[in-house]
DNA sequence: TGGGCGGCT
DNA sequence: AGCCGCC
């Protein structure tokens, strides 16, 4: 019998910072999007205040500033090596982990008496929360979908206490499922939803019940799993995390809506450049870039345009400087003089793995040449960048202070992974 | 008023 | 290419 477990970090950016600021334990605090532009995580005591997920940070600046709720700039960095960290336990306190985000990790559960497996599974709460100092909820199921579903409820129930297990065939998921928004069930949005409601599937129940080639028939395989998935029934794999990714794609709002070309020429060189290292550090070549700008549409007062532009490069390279002649390119013909951009961006497509590349039928001994010589650079490059820090070294002229660069006017030090940002302890 | 990925139609 | 899904 497979089972599988779900750990999901609880509030997972603001424990970080809670970790290292204990002033913030049980007090009103949300961690903020990349540019400090919306909340993404928030505290128990800032969801009491009624603020969302998604809430633009404009909109609750009077709270901050009546000193009443607490925002911070995110730190990646930090929450990286706090995953990693959680990771580590649960690779000590179990058979297998597969990384499913930042903040969530599926555990292997199979091969443990059915009398065993909450005491396993509130083990692995405690020990990550006394080697980490993460909170975390603990789901454990046949099935990834109802593994998540005995997550959601070991948050959101207090009983449960943050641990639950669903074992198969059992009376406690037919209870759960009937208690629990269809909304909630993993691979099923808020368009589902609607949808589902039409033909009177409204609870996770309902659509366990349902005919799964009917769902597929008119929603989709993906749905249709999620069913048999719900009966206990596994049928959704990971995506491996070791596999590389099928395109890759860097964008970032500019600090300020700007319609100046040369901003944004150096935003997308940037874009590209970043792709670029990506492209490389899972040793795949691109086909095409494409690159892209949008302005704001939430200013309908201004003129709206979002142009992209797919460029096949001349050959599949992971070059930067090939990269960027095409993004270069692709941006003179999209750029239009007349309208405030907010966002521009790159994607790298058709990628491909860089040792099975086929020798073209045009390929040269000259351009074998080139090819090495590309590497030898490309790999300076990144062993410069990865010894001494991003962006040391950079192809164009660096411009400081230019409209692009990140908001992060509230960001915590990054007390695991730089020595100068180490926290000081006073005993 | 984020950023970045996958999958299906 | 566009939509939807996830976090």
């Amino acid at each position: 019998m497979t089972m599988i477990g779900l750990v999901d970090c609880n509030s997972f950016y603001v424990s970080c910072e809670r970790v290292f600021q204990p002033r913030f334990l049980g007090l009103p605090v949300g961690v903020m999007s990349n540019n400090d532009g919306c909340v993404i995580a928030l505290s128990n005591e800032l969801k009491a205040l009624g603020i969302k997920m998604g809430t633009p940070a404009f909109e609750i600046q009077h709270l901050v500033r009546q000193g009443r709720i607490h925002l911070l700039s995110s730190n990646y960095e930090l929450y990286g090596d706090m995953s990693a960290r959680v990771q580590e336990v649960l690779e000590e306190y179990s058979a297998g982990v597969e990384p499913y985000s930042i903040d969530e990790m599926f555990v292997r559960f199979d091969g443990f008496a059915k009398d065993q497996r909450l005491k396993h599974a509130r083990q692995l709460h405690r020990k990550v929360r006394q080697f980490t100092g993460i909170p975390v909820c603990v789901g454990v199921a046949p099935t990834r979908t109802l593994a998540k579903l005995a997550n959601r409820a070991a948050k959101k129930i207090p009983t449960y206490q943050g641990v639950c297990v669903l074992h198969p065939d059992s009376r406690e998921t037919q209870v759960l499922l009937k208690k629990i928004e269809l909304g909630d069930v993993w691979g099923v949005g808020r368009r589902l939803v609607e949808r589902l409601a039409v033909i009177g599937i409204k609870s996770a129940w309902d659509l366990a019940q349902a005919d799964p080639k009917r769902i597929r028939r008119q929603f989709s395989v993906t749905l249709e799993r999620t069913t048999l998935e719900l009966r206990g029934i596994p049928c959704i794999e990971m995506n491996d995390f070791h596999e590389p990714r099928q395109r890759i794609m860097t964008s970032r709002s500019f600090g300020k809506l700007t319609g100046d070309m040369s901003e944004i020429r150096e935003a997308i060189r940037q874009h590209g450049q970043r792709g670029a290292e990506k492209l490389r550090s899972q040793n795949s070549l691109a086909r095409a870039v494409l690159v892209f700008l949008k302005t704001n549409p939430f200013r309908q007062d201004l003129p709206q345009y979002s142009p992209s532009l797919i460029l096949e490069l001349p050959r599949p390279t992971n070059d930067s400087r090939a990269i960027l002649s095409a993004t270069g390119q692709a941006l003179q013909r999209i750029y239009r003089k007349g309208y405030l951009y907010q966002k521009g961006g790159v994607m790298l497509l058709d990628l491909i793995d860089a040792g099975r590349q086929q020798l073209s039928l045009f390929d040269t001994p000259q351009s074998d040449a080139d090819r090495q010589r590309s590497e030898k650079l490309m790999g300076v490059m990144d062993e410069l960048n990865r010894r001494m820090g991003r962006s040391t070294v950079t192809l164009g002229r660096p411009s400081p202070g230019a409209a692009w660069h990140l908001r992060c006017a509230n960001r915590s030090a990054r007390y695991t992974t730089r020595w100068d940002e180490l926290p000081i302890v006073r005993v």
